[in-house]
DNA sequence: GATGACTGCCC
DNA sequence: ATTCTGC
DNA sequence: GCAGAATGGGCAGTCATC
């Protein structure tokens, strides 16, 4: 075993103490077996490969571990293997931030076990080449990997991918034993067929929904799994019902899919009293809403009566078939399983759809432009973007993302996604567990963490909060801002402060009372003038930004820790370009006056797609550089914000609505 | 019964 | 979910 | 390249309290 302890087989969602408790006695099992005669670390390395791909196929500790007391590597591939009724983890996709870079995945990817020194991928391949690998590819210590990301980067399409001398299991350790770097690879290179033949994708559109692996079990009981493996069964009694009927042989098998809520085509009923939700939606009808919508589904007394109307009526985009009658079909390739999805299910009007997708087989370099039209036109479905999938290789039940699904999601892409400048208000120290003491913590408890952004509304003359952000800043960064707004880093820990010793808080008092003291510190006695001369002229620069309190303009509900003086304008990511993804907030209330805004606004709000009592934020909200080219009031306003939510969408037009809804 | 803090789980 | 860091 | 840390958004549900 390696010496990293005990997480390296089960997930961190399962590093509880009794979870984390029988990773230790794997990993001791693991490490007994390392010391049995004859163990090379090879060996070793495969068995624990061999325990984490049985774990992700059956996630129960309790089997696993009992089968490794019991019969060691060979009880745990007896006992752990697929069973009906019994989630796996669900295959998942590597995110690529562009088309290029998914090209470049795709072009090196492959799939998990490659067979006697060929992998499947090259099954696409007819020609079939072999060569050794040359000397030049000196970084390669079988890790294909390496090999392949440095091949394509060092010319862009040719295709050379190294199958390493282990992937025949037992072949490989005797090989290995003794080999100088890549002297027993074997290489597919770049023969005109590979490359013009490399690329073998469906490209499928990524829902924006709750991810959901559907068990059929004999006697048409069906059980439906959450991406984390939670049986939410109860909370879809219509996805059951669903999948029955879409079912064409009552056979037992495993779906994967996606849950996505949609406006119900039958809910013409109440259309009078219901006004609040008319607008636009008549001509929406039977289409796919935003993930939001889904959150409101219930999740308790959910029945098939009251599912669509009461909840939130949903549709189910199936998208793979990983089990049907007696059989996994986990190792087939892709474009098999879909094939018997397509035979197994049908699809069932408002109900239930394979997901919407179009296989790419072309040379890299067609590629790219028909990834791009892919991906657009998957946004123009309301999709969160792309998913691209390797036809050719098999599911991957794993807590690792796969190289063979990569996504695209069109909020990574530099030209689609929308950036926000903000302005900076305030901060807060904590995350968001209010109990959990207010210090920043952990490997950031010496610098403001999240940090807390707000648009400025030139109208009204108000920042108003707009999200906190915590991703995306570097250490450097955190070090260098906590220092420009709070004139220095914060301390943490009495040795810190002893070697520091400079006066101020309390030294060895208590250790939990000191919050204020030992933050404050500056700010405390500076005081008043100071902070008023900061206020003035907000240029300052070195002492710090931090205010006593809310400076003049700031509008949020959020209580930050620290307040900051408006000042610099910053670049901040979330995924925003539609409604689907920009979302009502009740933290952030920028809109509290926007009935009496001018224009744009105060017709989303009117038209309902802004809620007047709530604001705005950001889903997914990350740092992603200094504006110093802006300034405030060229920052985004909470206008800006609100007519994402009309990009995608047709304007429509209502004017009559607005007197509904303001009557 | 309404309000609000807190949890847990979705993304 | 996202991102950065350290091994 | 991977594991791990720190924490974003919302919502339904639960429980305590007014």
């Amino acid at each position: 075993m390696s010496e990293r302890g005990p997480s390296q087989i089960l997930p961190t969602s399962w590093q509880s103490y009794q979870s984390r408790a029988s990773a230790t006695l794997i990993d001791a099992q693991l490490y007994s077996i390392s010391k049995r005669e004859g163990a090379t670390p090879d060996a070793v390395r495969s068995a624990q490969e061999e325990v984490r791909h049985c774990y992700a196929l059956r996630p129960d500790v309790r089997v696993l571990v009992e089968a490794l007391l019991e019969d060691g590597i060979k009880g745990v591939k007896q006992r752990c293997t697929l069973h009906l009724g019994v989630p796996m983890q669900p295959m998942l996709a590597k995110a690529c931030t562009s088309i290029q870079e998914l090209l470049k995945r795709i072009l090196g990817s492959m799939p998990h076990k490659a067979k006697r020194g060929w992998c499947e991928w090259c099954e696409w391949c007819d020609a079939g080449c072999r060569v050794q690998v040359p000397a030049s590819f000196g970084e390669y210590k079988y890790n294909r990997r390496l090999l392949i990301s440095r091949s394509v980067s060092e010319s862009s399409l040719q295709l050379c991918v190294v199958v390493a001398p282990k992937s025949g299991r037992g072949a490989g350790r005797e090989s290995r034993k003794g080999a100088s770097e890549g002297e027993h690879a074997v290489m597919l290179h770049g023969c005109g067929i590979c490359v013009s033949r490399t690329v073998q994708t469906a490209n499928a559109c990524k829902y924006d929904g709750q991810r959901a692996q559907i068990h059929v079990l004999p006697g048409s009981t069906v059980k439906i799994f959450s991406r984390k493996l939670d049986d939410m069964t109860y909370k879809y009694p219509d996805v059951v019902k669903a999948v029955l009927r879409s079912s064409r042989m009552q056979v037992p098998c495993v779906l994967d899919a996606e849950i996505v809520a949609v406006v119900p085509k039958e809910s013409n009923t109440g259309e009078a009293e219901s006004s609040k939700d008319l607008e636009g939606k008549d001509s929406t009808k039977g289409s796919i809403e935003a993930f939001q919508s889904l959150a409101t589904r219930k999740r308790k007394n959910v029945t098939e009566a009251n599912a669509a109307t009461a909840s939130v009526a949903v549709k189910v985009f199936l998208f793979d078939l990983l089990f049907l009658g007696e059989e996994p079909l986990i190792s087939l390739p892709f474009h098999h399983r879909r094939e018997k999805l397509r035979q197994s299910f049908a699809e069932v009007e408002d109900l239930v759809a394979y997901a919407e997708a179009e296989d790419l087989e072309g040379s890299a370099g067609t590629a790219e432009a028909t990834l791009e039209a892919a991906l657009r036109r998957s946004v123009a479905m309301s999709c969160e973007g792309l998913m691209v999938k390797h036809l050719g290789s098999g599911y991957e039940p794993s807590t690792k993302r796969s190289d063979c699904w990569l996504k695209l999601k069109k909020d990574y892409v530099e030209s689609m996604g929308d950036s926000l400048d903000l302005p900076l208000c305030g901060k807060l120290t904590v995350g968001r567990i209010p109990i959990g003491g207010w210090r920043g913590s952990g490997r950031k408890s010496r610098w403001v963490s999240p940090w807390l952004l707000a648009t400025y509304d030139p109208v009204e003359g108000t920042f108003g909060s707009v999200c906190r952000v915590m991703s995306g800043f570097s250490d450097q960064f955190y070090k260098e801002n906590t220092i420009r707004y709070l004139g220095r880093e914060l301390q943490v820990g009495g040795k810190v402060e002893e070697a520091h010793e400079g006066g101020l808080a309390a030294s060895s008092g208590g250790e939990e009372a000191d919050e204020e003291e030992d933050i404050e510190v500056e700010s405390a006695d500076s005081a008043a003038a100071e902070e008023e001369a900061r206020f003035m002229s907000s240029r300052s620069g070195s002492v710090g930004m931090q205010l006593r309190s809310k400076a003049e303009g700031v509008e949020t509900l959020e209580q930050p820790r620290f307040w900051f003086q408006p000042s610099e304008v910053w670049e901040i990511r979330g995924a925003a370009a539609d409604p689907a993804l920009l979302v009502n907030c009740p933290r952030h209330h920028h809109f509290s006056k926007a009935f009496g805004c001018e224009g744009r606004l105060a017709f989303l709000v009117m038209s309902c797609l802004v809620d007047p009592k709530r604001g705005l934020s950001l889903r997914f909200p990350r740092f992603i550089r200094k504006r110093e080219d802006k300034r405030l009031d060229q920052a985004t306003t909470p206008q800006q914000l609100a007519e994402l939510c009309l990009q995608p969408r047709a304007l429509f037009e209502v004017p009559e609505k607005m007197d509904l809804k303001h009557s």
